[in-house]
DNA sequence: AACGCGGGGGT
DNA sequence: ACCCCAGCGTT
């Protein structure tokens, strides 16, 4: 399809836009009364974490700490706590300081313009676009992980993006962004959602697809992803990523502070027996966690023993 | 540009 | 078993 052909890119706004209307999931941040800062910890909560498991969390957040000023005063530990198992707990760190920055520099209120946004902890490009489109309804040239798949698919007939963002997929995208800001989000969104139940990475639903008609990856007859010998399988077992979340856990249910030796059992238990034995890594990943700020060690006679912060 | 960072459900 | 998921910050 050529992308500069403005009947084209009509047909495809158009197409995206009614396909969303009529299939939008009803998710609880997109429901009317969702307020900016509610859209925010929902981006941010599904960084890496896919929706179904966002959902009971957002909720229990959103109504225990409804605001900004809420997040801030509380206890870093019960933040953690209530991050429970969604993964990458750093996320629950900086979406804390992210509150007492939006309070310290923005008096309480989520700011509107993508700039201030990058400026946040725990915000990248795509959650600042996020938020500027779906919490404000600004213009914005929203590109996850979904959006980048379906205009890869659609325009460039690729079987799924290259491993970084280039520049020339960005220019792509904004050439498609709606120019009336109310379309653009529906656009945004659109793109996120067809990626998520049609245009999906694994089994993708074509007969299903809105584009399926002017995609260039169907009309070339869906070849095969040219970057499959880059992806690297992300090996999980035996990892200091495993070890540092039995941390996490064990502490997250443990109240007050937890000695030494029980954290690096934790760390090691359940670890495979059949694997390589790494001494080191169950010492290495408290000493991560500590460094990350996600754990606190204790000092003099508290030495040796260890704490949620 | 590449890497480290959780955890669980779908295939 | 493997793959993928509404990415970010650091090196």
């Amino acid at each position: 399809m050529d992308p500069a052909e403005p009947d084209d890119l009509a047909a495809t706004q158009e197409a995206v836009v009614s396909w969303y209307d009529d299939n939008a999931r009803d998710l609880p941040w997109r429901r009317p009364g969702t307020t900016a800062w509610g859209v925010l910890v929902s981006e941010v909560m599904l960084q890496q974490t896919p929706v179904v498991r966002v959902k009971p969390a957002w909720r229990s957040w959103t109504s225990r700490w409804p605001t900004p000023a809420d997040l801030a005063a509380a206890p870093t530990a019960e933040v953690l706590r209530a991050w429970d198992r969604l993964g990458y707990p750093r996320r629950a760190l900086r979406l804390q300081q992210c509150a007492r920055a939006v309070v310290e520099r923005h008096g309480g209120i989520v700011p509107t313009d993508e700039e201030s946004l990058l400026a946040l902890p725990g915000v990248g490009a795509y959650t600042a676009a996020a938020v500027a489109a779906f919490a404000h309804g600004r213009r914005a040239v929203v590109l996850d992980t979904n959006v980048r798949r379906v205009l890869g698919r659609a325009l460039e007939g690729r079987a799924l993006p290259a491993p970084s963002l280039s520049r020339a997929e960005q220019e792509r995208a904004r050439t498609y962004l709606p120019d009336d800001a109310a379309r653009s989000v529906r656009w945004n969104v659109g793109l996120m959602e067809l990626g998520a139940l049609v245009c999906t990475a694994r089994a993708p639903r074509c007969p299903a697809c809105p584009l399926v008609g002017t995609c260039a990856w169907v009309l070339a007859g869906r070849p095969a992803d040219e970057h499959a010998h880059r992806r690297r399988t992300q090996t999980w077992h035996g990892t200091d990523r495993q070890a540092r979340g039995r941390v996490m856990a064990a502490l997250r249910g443990s109240d007050g502070w937890t000695g030494h030796d029980e954290l690096l059992r934790a760390a090691a238990d359940g670890a495979d027996p059949a694997a390589l034995p790494d001494r080191s890594q169950p010492g290495r990943a408290l000493a991560s966690l500590v460094a990350d700020g996600l754990v606190v060690a204790g000092a003099d006679d508290r030495a040796g023993w260890y704490r949620l912060p």
